[in-house]
Formats: C-alpha cells, sequence, structure tokens
DNA sequence: ATTTTAAGACCGACCGGTTGGTCTAAAACT
DNA sequence: AGTTTTAGACCAACCGGTCGGTCTTAAAAT
C-alpha cells in the first residue's frame, strides 16, 4: 500500500520561485553572471542560500532561466511581426514600436542579455549554450525574412537580405547600447523613431526610383 | 641634482612589458577583467606571478594599460577624421575605412573593449573610470563635430546631429559585435562598405532633393 | 476536533577550490 | 659585493555547492 501520509503540494512553490527570479534578474542584471553570488541573490529575495538550492540545482540552471525567458520574448515578438499581413515596411515599424516598448518595460532583462553576451560561453553547459544559440539562429531567421520581403518590395535597396538584416540588427543593438549605459543622454525611443523615419524614407526614394525609372 | 648615476636602464625591460601586455591582452579578451588570471597572465608571457607584479603593481593597472592604448588609437583616429579637409562625406568614409582596418589588425583589442564594457564600472578605481569616461566623451564629441557638418553640407538629413552620429556610432559598434561573435556569419568589412553606401545614397538623394526643391 | 506523521521549507556552518596580492630567497647581472 | 630580477610558496578572502538539522504544515488517522 502506497503510504501518502503526509503528501502535500509545495504551495509556495510558484510564489517563491518568482521571487528568486526577480532578486536574481537584479543581481545577475547588475553585476554579469560570474561576479553575481548566489547568496547575493537568496538575500536580495529574504532567503538562506540553502533554501536557493531548494529551488534550483545551480547557479547555471537559475540563470538560463531568466536568459531562456528573454529570448522566448524577443523570439515571439520578431516571429510575430513576420507573420503579420502587411508591408514589410509595416511589420518592420510594428517591430520597432514593440521592441521598445520591451527594453522599456524590461530594462532589467535588455542588461542581462548585453552582459550575458560578453560572457565567455565556454563556461558554460553545452546544452545551455546550444539552446541559446537555437534562440538567435531562429530570430534572425524570421528579421531575414521580414527583411527579403522588404527588398522585394523594392522599399529596401536590393542588397544581400542577409547583410541587411545584420546591419538592422546591429543598429538597434547599438542604440540598446548606448541607451543601457547612460539613458539620460540617448534616449532610445527617440533614437528607435529617428531610425524609423530613415527606414521609410528609403523606401520612399526607392520605390519612386523604381517607379519613376 | 637630478640622480642619474647608477640608474642603469635594464635593455630588456621594455620588450618585458610589451610581453607581458600582449599576454594579457590574449587573457584579458579571451577572459573578461574578473574571470582572468593574473597567474595565467604570467604563464602566458612565460614568467612566474611575482614577476608580473614587479611590472605592475595592480590587476587593474595593468588592464587599463591596455584599456588606454585602445582608447588612445581610436580616439586619434576619429579626431584626424575630423581635422581632415573635405566634405564630411568624404570624411566619413576614410574613417569607416580606417575603423575597419583598426577592428581587422586589432581584433583582440576589440573584444577586450566589448567585454570592458559589460563590466561594472563601480568595481574599478575612480580615477581610471574617469580617464575611460574622457576618452569616450571626447570620441564622441570629434564624431558629432563631422556628423553637424555633414548635416550642413545637406549630405545628412536635417536630424539632431547628436542623435545621428549615437545612431551612426551604434550601428558601427552592432556590426563588430556581430563580426566578433562570430567572424565566419558576418563580414564586417562587407557590412561596413554596404554601410557606407547607404550613406553615400542618402548623402546624394539629400543633395538632389534640396536643389530640386 | 485532535493527534500523528512525514514531506516541505528553510538555514547557515562548512568544504574544496580559486585568486589577487605579498614575501622571501635565490639567481643573474654589473 | 651590491643591485636588479625572478619564481613560486604562501596568505587571506571569497564563492559555489553540500549537509545535517530544525521548524512548519497539510493531510491521514483517530
Amino acid at each position: 500500500m502506497a503510504k501518502t501520509l503526509g503528501m502535500r503540494k509545495n504551495p509556495v512553490k510558484d510564489e517563491r520561485e518568482q521571487a528568486f527570479k526577480q532578486a536574481a534578474l537584479k543581481v545577475f542584471s547588475a553585476k554579469g553572471y560570474h561576479r553575481a553570488t548566489m547568496s547575493e541573490i537568496a538575500l536580495e529575495a529574504g532567503f538562506g542560500k540553502g533554501t536557493l538550492y531548494w529551488y534550483w540545482k545551480s547557479k547555471e540552471e537559475l540563470y538560463f532561466a531568466l536568459i531562456r525567458q528573454m529570448h522566448e520574448e524577443f523570439l515571439q515578438l520578431v516571429e510575430e511581426a513576420a507573420s503579420r499581413p502587411g508591408s514589410a515596411l509595416e511589420k518592420l515599424g510594428w517591430m520597432g514600436g514593440e521592441i521598445t516598448e520591451l527594453y522599456y518595460r524590461d530594462r532589467d532583462f535588455c542588461k542581462l542579455s548585453w552582459k550575458m553576451r560578453a560572457e565567455e560561453l565556454e563556461t558554460f553547459s553545452p546544452q545551455y549554450v546550444e539552446e541559446l544559440q537555437d534562440y538567435i539562429k531562429r530570430t534572425k531567421r524570421a528579421l531575414e525574412g521580414i527583411v527579403k520581403q522588404a527588398v522585394e518590395e523594392g522599399s529596401l535597396p536590393p542588397a544581400d537580405p542577409y547583410y541587411l538584416s545584420c546591419m538592422l540588427l546591429g543598429l538597434v543593438e547599438g542604440m540598446e547600447i548606448q541607451w543601457l549605459e547612460d539613458p539620460s543622454s540617448f534616449d532610445l525611443r527617440r533614437g528607435m523613431e529617428l531610425a524609423m523615419s530613415f527606414l521609410l524614407f528609403l523606401g520612399e526614394t526607392g520605390k519612386r526610383a523604381s517607379t519613376g525609372g
């Protein structure tokens, strides 16, 4: 006979997990993976280190729970933009707005992601690295699809879509960095709007050129 | 009276310093400041740790000797571009080419700089942080000057020169990151050339619009 | 309703390993 | 002989992760 005596579910599991994740986000995003300590995260969450290890089996697992969440969110956004109806420029416009909002909403996530990219990937377990690279690959592919459409529609110059998407990604990430380093001297929203207006300008002149010539 | 008597200059001292700096560059650029160890740097240079400390008084000092060199080089490049004769577009074109060459020549320096920007500045001594921020400020100012000229010449749209220069810097840095992460999937030279052609395109259409309207 | 039971939740001392920096003694040079 | 240079043992501080043990609480048993 199975002994179920005293068996119970963890009533506070979700709550605690959230508390720890929030604390971890704060500490990891401020210090990066290697400089962050599990004691500090536990303290920040208001618990002992042992308790933190009750919920996560390692520092790495906790870290990648956050990294995964960030990449998942970003990927979904880009894929949704790609699958939307409308012109490529409309898709890019919508995506730019959403990305900006995402960044402002989850600034610590941005910092986390940003610090992560400067870490040595070799120090992490291969399964996590693979998972991460898969997210990045899928995101880039979705973005490249939109850009390809834009080139076909003549709203972007007829250059290699892959390189165009790299440039676009580079521009956004480069502005993101400046905003993260000093938000008071660079307003990301304004930068994104300016970038968007350039895109539109390119689109217009491109179309005018193709219809006029 | 100046005491020069008996003050001997070790003929190999400079050589050793260079060896240590090169080793430090290799290790710091691969691991970042905090994960790099002095023992490893000493070993890489072919000396004992004690010897390394005979040449530099701290890890931080060694690190900033490299950081300083990198920023100095970049700043000089941008300032030289700004003080060149010719149109803003010519300056930017020259600068883009030089930057690309610099990056390819000193890839490890790029990595170092890139990792450095993800570090917590608070962990360094204020004097170093100040020095660093001064370099960045001067670089940005020089770049902004060129961009301002470009706007006045009508080869860039009439937007805030500061934001334009931030975007330009962001684009270059964003592409640099992608190239650092995986040079086989993103060729920086090609990316820079593409970016440059966009700049020229903007300049032409901008001028045509102003002369035609 | 009260007691019993055992899993859930929690803690912090502790361990093994690492690292920046020091110290000393010997080697090398002049 | 005296000075410069080198090496690596050594130290104190720190960190990820473990472990033994304690307290809490839901559910089973009465």
